[in-house]
DNA sequence: CTGAAAGCGCTAACAG
DNA sequence: CTGTTAGCGCTTTCAG
């Protein structure tokens, strides 16, 4: 039962025609080569009969394409980015493309050891959350002329397309909620880091709590202590020395982090805490109290990105096709936010 | 700056040798060849001065091999799948292979779709999740000799490797566990599936049930309903027809969509009800209560997995490497299944 | 309207 | 010990 592969030369072969021939017909160009109709549909059906199909490898040899899309996200695991993925691998797979994930886990290093790999294996085109020092090898990209474009964050100083939202609309509109709700100390917990995403909510933050004539609290965990127990320490000791009635977090994970330390050291004051993050997860949903939480638009996003790649794959180094693309995100109004809410 | 890529060829050209003499040498073939020491030297030297990286399409083309190995599983996004996708994304590139990940939705229609995808696109290697239907299209590729290893779930009809966790031994022990705490009224909510991962997590609870003459309440939740509002129904049925004093959570969703009830229709349950659910998720341990879970060895699958069909790549379809490996899994224990450390 | 043939970059059998 | 050469399967130019 073993269907040994089938190549065009066997077709060609089969039916007394060229190769060049079924080629033609088999890239649709029966048309523009003038093949005759007579010749087109016999050499299509004998495929179809046969079940023909290509070998993608031959065909990437030779045109020098292989079909795929590398996305490089911070950490693959994350909520936001798988979810992320499976949009994108929908709509990648429905147009004859593979995607390869991986992690760069926001270091340079591995950032730069993935895309070097991948430009040996020349992949047609890249999707890049930056970790924050490889502008250098993303514009070295941009020069040779191979699609990419960034995503959740951006470098200003180099033209390159990108789909962000809007953090620093989106961070003041969630904290003017809070405001609107009246709580008067609000805390803002964020990574020191100069990313402009990162940058872009601090400042949503801070323009809020000036219009309003608040004190700002902000907190700037290191980044490179994530995942240690020093982030829970800086958060509790931020905790007890400032007497906050709400909390926002710029960060997925910080979220997390700082909700456990609340579990742990302010257990009575998770149900008078007001709480927003950044970032949605199934679980907020169905937290006690559910939690409020900007979302960003992932359909939206996916979609994007991948029509980008796929129109600057079309598109010659004389008229590059320009998407720079800020959309909105969204704030998802849960009790946590609520003080007549609670508990 | 446009480093255009050097050949093979190129190579051979500078040094007056032979593409041959290159090829061996670069593919340390040169003992072997009895190729000399100097050549062998001068070659290397220079190659790695013009940076040379071989074609990986011609060389595939050639080989056969396209050094890619498709990861399949019902859902990307889900917690469990995508933190082992970036364990295996790690150890892959490791070893110099691309992964594709990729999601059936443990619909056949479209795990038959992928394979043809990938078969056609001479990946080298399958680890799989495999939905419900899809024996044959397994079969056959285990008869094609493509090196092919199950996991979560497997078909004991065909023989293939696999690897998967003890689920009756795990959910036994948890329950168990729930017993050994004076929880007498245990329910168990699952999915009415026939695979063997769900079939062997009943069969744990109902035989720790027997073995403690204690009644069984077991909700089987129809699978096609997942996502629908319908799920929620029933559990909140179940649960206002059955005076539970805990519950397991037979898997991931069931737990978010479980609590959810919970929280929207018995919210003074929460914290007396016991709860168990089968795999954890980062935020169980900061849920109010802090969730007992199920917890499958991510890292040791992943390594398991990949290890294998690493090496089944290796055999010979006359000695094929065989592993059918059944991992332990682990029980967390959290607050949600104490009654004493509940408030 | 169709075919011959070159060649993408690499491997490996065969021949010195 | 090293070189010649025939492909892998496909696209595409050029020549009828």
């Amino acid at each position: 039962m073993k269907n040994k592969r089938h190549s065009i030369k066997d077709i060609a072969a089969a039916l007394n025609v060229s190769v060049t021939t079924v080629s033609f017909v088999l890239n649709g160009k029966a048309k523009e080569k003038r093949i005759s109709e007579e010749v087109t549909k016999k050499v299509l059906e004998y495929a179809r009969s046969i079940n023909y199909k290509p070998n993608q490898l031959a065909q990437s040899l030779r045109t020098g394409r292989s079909k795929i899309i590398v996305v490089m996200v911070e950490d693959i695991s994350n909520y936001f980015f798988s979810k992320l993925a499976r949009i994108i691998e929908d709509i990648a797979y429905d147009k004859g493309y593979k995607v390869l994930f991986c992690s760069n886990e926001n270091k340079d290093e591995r950032s730069r050891e993935l895309i070097n790999l991948f430009r040996e294996r020349q992949v047609d085109g890249y999707i890049i959350v930056p970790s924050p020092g490889i502008q250098e090898d993303i514009s070295e990209l941009v020069t040779d002329d191979i699609p990419v474009i960034l995503f959740d964050r951006y470098f200003p100083e180099i033209d390159t397309n990108y789909v962000i939202i809007d953090n620093s609309e989106a961070v003041h509109n969630a904290s003017q909620h809070l405001v609107d709700n009246s709580y008067k100390k609000i805390g803002f917990i964020t990574i020191a880091s100069n990313q402009t995403q990162m940058e872009a909510r601090q400042r949503g933050y801070r323009d809020a709590m000036k219009e309003n004539n608040l004190e700002e609290f902000v907190l700037e965990v290191p980044f490179y202590e994530k995942n240690t127990g020093k982030v829970k320490a800086l958060i509790a000791e931020y905790l007890s020395n400032n007497d906050l009635d709400s909390i926002f977090f710029a960060t997925n994970y910080l979220t997390q982090i700082g909700l456990e330390v609340i579990r742990e050291s302010f257990p009575d004051k998770i149900n008078e805490l007001g709480i927003i993050t950044f970032d949605d997860n199934d679980l907020f949903k169905i937290y006690f109290p559910p939690i409020t939480a900007v979302s960003q638009p992932l359909e939206e996003i996916g979609k994007e990105l991948m029509n980008t790649v796929l129109k600057m794959l079309k598109s010659t180094p004389e008229k590059p096709y320009r998407n720079q693309k800020i959309l909105p995100a969204s704030l998802i109004k849960r009790n946590s936010s609520f003080p007549n809410k609670r508990p």
